[in-house]
DNA sequence: TGAATATATGAACAATCATTCATGTATTGA
DNA sequence: TCAATACATGAATGATTGTTCATATATTCA
């Protein structure tokens, strides 16, 4: 019977599972590049600076936030290896460091945009 | 002079962000699925899925969870079409409802992966 | 129909997190 | 060297969120 056999299977499978969860510690690089990811203001500075490097003032003026806020924000982008900086005289210019960021951003818009066609 | 070209070229692309910061209404749906993608149980649920589809039960099991926290979770992510389910016999499937988080996931590995053989 | 099983849901609580405020550090230019 | 500018950082606080606990709903089977 099919069903039988499609039980079997999904045991086998479920068995699979059981023995092959991912440590936490495996995941939690992932987990704590979404929670980047998991914010307006984040999302918002790594939009920007998808266009063009920017000083930590030029992307506070443009998202009309506080230097302060930005500037935690940019830690704990750096901190995952999301974005890299350097200084240009008085200035911190920051930058994406991976181009594998745009392609997560677009790949979610996609998802975003097919779900809205369905109904 | 070379530096000033790149100073006016910067000085546009500033002028030209600040008149195209997207609106919080258009990146929210995309900060909720990363804020959905941000989260250690979460993560494992759609891994999980990812390999076949599973019940509510099965999933608390596999993760050693609470029914009601899986509950919790999936009410989220399907909140978010993420997945989707419908009920055979008593119990109620779950799956994934785009290809896409597979993709997102992956790139999202490779991110982490380049990032770990720098040095 | 009634007991058992599977899932959903609301309230409560602890933990996490984003922003603000105050202040520290580093660089430039006078 | 000193004032001004640009950025970083620590503490405090209000808001958000994941889990638990208790309970509600829905389906099956006897």
């Amino acid at each position: 019977m099919e069903n039988e056999n499609f039980e079997i299977e999904h045991q086998k499978a479920l068995h699979n599972l059981k023995r092959n969860i991912p440590s936490d510690g495996d995941l939690e690089a992932m987990v704590n590049i979404f929670k980047a990811f998991g914010d307006m203001t984040r999302v918002k500075i790594i939009l920007a600076l998808s266009k063009t490097p920017l000083s930590v003032g030029e992307i506070a003026d443009t998202l009309d936030m506080s230097q302060s806020s930005i500037s935690h924000q940019l830690s704990i982008l750096k901190q995952l290896n999301l974005v890299s900086n350097a200084r240009r005289g008085r200035n911190i210019h920051y930058r994406l460091s991976d181009q594998h960021i745009i392609t997560i951003f677009n790949q979610t818009k996609e998802h975003i945009i097919e779900d809205e066609n369905e109904y």
